[in-house]
DNA sequence: CTCTACCATTGAGAAAGATCAACGGCGGAG
DNA sequence: CTCCGCCGTTGATCTTTCTCAATGGTAGAG
């Protein structure tokens, strides 16, 4: 796995404190397994560019996407310096990696990590709310509603960067349902599906309704 | 609710740059609502001692408890200026409240918060593996090892300071599920259960196991 | 261009958990 | 001390989702 592709030292959160522990820009391709859940952690880290999914496994197997990240979030953490979820990358990314050490040393990195902890901390909450509570066809409309930005114009059609396994995974059900939400959503006319990977959201009020205000 | 019994500024973490962002302790009573999620976020706390738990319900009133606390964890945080969730005590407790804006100013506190973010968010990564691939048997069996101290003895007995209603919207589950788990663990002599609210785990290895070592 | 993975969809049957309902016990109010 | 209300337990049934299985599409390799 572990397909770096290129490295460089960082341009990124650059301070006269941080002489010795250096930020890194790593260039990853997609599918690309950038840590792995129990190794050391040594190291922490931050999306520039791209989309990471955080998972964990039981030991028969089962996975759990935990987090999706996107440009700004920071992974890497630990719990007895060991990591607690492994990463990989769901696009082309480029990630910057920052000593742990770095972290008392750099009150810059500091307060934007803080910043960020929060901002997560409440995505995992939303998360939790969604995996304890709602139903099937609610998780997924949430899903989608989470990955198209406000913005976005109703004309604009959404790529999906992960496969229906790796959805499931993150909404605690199985690819089969997954599929089924998806054709009941379409066949509802919330959705349209260009491709099994290209999404359109027809009923945006009616995705609103089903995802509980999302 | 807000039964606050006792106000006092804090002799906690007090620093010369907190002139005019004081941090106050508050003592609560059992089952009171600290704050309400939607509220305006204009504080961040602290759990000093006791127990606290942190709720979101969706608009037709199904609730999830997203996060339980102990003393260190810390809570009151914001999405868009507002609360994400609401908190409660479970059992009577003591917490500190700081000025959102003493985190730029008061880089102990920065310091401090930003441990126990990283601490937080990796206990929510558990708790999504726990509510999306976990049975109801396994997550009781895991709820009850997350509860009862590493280092306790076989003999101590450890009290619930929730209902089971409570415990199933934690776990994602309903209040019946969650005793006939209790029921099974008993059954099986995993958990012994003296009282409703007072159990002792008879056979932790066990309990490990179905918890997925937990 | 065609073949071949892999991924997605759909259907049928099984299982886990939710729902509905009745009963029992414990603790606080009077 | 007794009563009442809340909480917990247990049972029966129902719904949702999982599991198992077959089929179809799409993109990349040769």
């Amino acid at each position: 796995m572990r397909q770096i592709i290129e490295e460089r030292t960082g341009s990124f959160s650059r301070s006269p404190q941080l002489v010795e522990a250096p930020a890194a820009n790593l260039r990853v391709a997609a599918h690309t397994t950038v840590l792995h859940e129990g190794d050391p952690a040594r190291r922490i880290m931050e999306v520039v560019e791209g989309a990471v999914m955080l998972t964990k496994l039981l030991p028969d197997g089962r996975r759990q996407v935990v987090e999706l990240l996107g440009p700004g979030d920071v992974f890497g953490l630990a719990h007895d310096e060991a990591y607690a979820c492994s990463a990989e990358t769901l696009t082309p990314s480029v990630i910057s990696t920052h000593e742990r050490s770095a972290l008392e040393r750099d009150p810059v990195l500091a307060a934007r990590l803080l910043r960020r902890f929060e901002a997560q901390l409440c995505v995992m909450h939303s998360h939790a709310l969604v995996l304890g509570r709602m139903s099937a066809l609610e998780r997924v409309a949430f899903f989608l509603l989470r990955l198209m930005p406000e913005g976005m114009v109703g004309g604009a059609t959404l790529h999906l960067s992960m496969t229906r396994q790796e959805i499931a995974d993150f909404l605690g059900l199985t690819l089969e349902t997954v599929s089924r939400a998806f054709s009941e959503l379409k066949r509802r006319g919330l959705v349209a599906l260009l491709r099994a990977d290209e999404v359109r959201i027809q009923d945006r009020g009616s995705m609103r309704r089903l995802a509980g205000a999302a």
